[in-house]
DNA sequence: GTCTATACAAAGATAGAC
DNA sequence: GTCTATCTTTGTATAGAC
């Protein structure tokens, strides 16, 4: 059992990347943990706090992230470890828990978009410093801003993630290389 | 009253992009259009088939956007024209339906996930043609394949209205601007 | 086409025992 | 921490009258 609210919360966590918030239930977590919905309740009273620890695990991951990347020297080796880890651990099919919730950012409780709302900036940030970085060091190279390439790349990821599961083609594949090619000024890259 | 089964079809259509489809209730649409959910349930038995009109919906709008765009001489001007109109009528903070529906895919009725894997090709489609186009006649120029390109502009797109919500500046902009940076051999480009 | 009334199931949540 | 039992509200859907 060792930490029940964990387990909750990273099965609540996948249900959000599968499903969405609305649409899975304390039923749907009690089948999955294997304990009532009564004792769901007891570790989160409301779905709402739920939700927050859910948006809270999240926030932790990215902060291992950033202290991964900045073990990493190179701007373009930090480019290529954060396109491969954008998204904590995903499965075949799952989207974003982000893009989940943004997608229902009108129905989630207001504490609940002000987290998204950090998360996004963090993970915004997290990105454009290494652009800036990759652009000082002369690896990389594109037109506009760093600001503006670090938005299109985030979005287009994102994206990438929901477009995968109505197409057939590996549209997540196809458009991390293609990001690589805008944005490398060597263009001879093969990820994996 | 004229059409009462368009009526329906557009505020469903609202609310998907509003709120997404497994959130919105017939009590909501029954609020909205004023009339009985009994009656919503006359024009669409199940919430599926008003889920499947308003997929066929947007398929219809698709092929008057084609229609426009075929009008249309210059590669350049089809993709800007594209830019500005590819999902359909959206109003501040709505996302593009489709997308809503692809965070909701593994939820939503089997019927309705062809529809929509319908629709991500004919709009994939549309902008490959303008893309080619373009490279073809020198007015666009960029790195990668067009099919690569193409789908990185999609996502980027329908990624930037869903991180618009969470995001306090301009992420459509933002993400459009960049978007004719990355594709238009002539960088002197200010979109409206 | 529209209504009232109602059925039925599911969802979020609580009380109280162990 | 976990359970059984229960409550309340909401969502989808149907029957039958006007």
């Amino acid at each position: 059992m060792v930490n029940r609210k964990e387990q909750i919360v990273n099965r609540a966590t996948y249900c959000i990347k599968k499903h969405g918030y609305d649409s899975f239930s304390y039923k749907d977590l009690s089948d999955m943990v294997g304990i009532t919905k009564a004792t769901l309740h007891h570790h989160f009273p409301k779905k709402e706090d739920l939700g927050i620890a859910v948006c809270e695990r999240i926030k932790v991951k990215f902060e291992d992230l950033t202290n991964q990347i900045d073990q990493l020297q190179e701007a373009k080796e930090k480019f290529i470890f954060l396109m491969e880890n954008l998204p904590n651990e995903l499965g075949e099919g799952d989207i974003c828990p982000i893009s989940s919730l943004q997608s229902e950012y009108n129905i989630i409780p207001a504490s609940m978009q002000a987290l998204i709302t950090q998360l996004c900036n963090i993970e915004y940030s997290l990105l454009l410093d290494i652009l800036e970085a990759g652009i000082a060091d002369g690896s990389f190279k594109f037109s506009g801003s760093p600001e503006s390439m670090a938005m299109v790349i985030i979005t287009a990821y994102k994206g990438a993630l929901q477009y995968s599961r109505a197409m057939n083609n590996d549209v997540i594949g196809t458009v991390v290389e293609q990001i690589f090619k805008l944005v490398l000024s060597n263009e001879e890259i093969s990820l994996k």
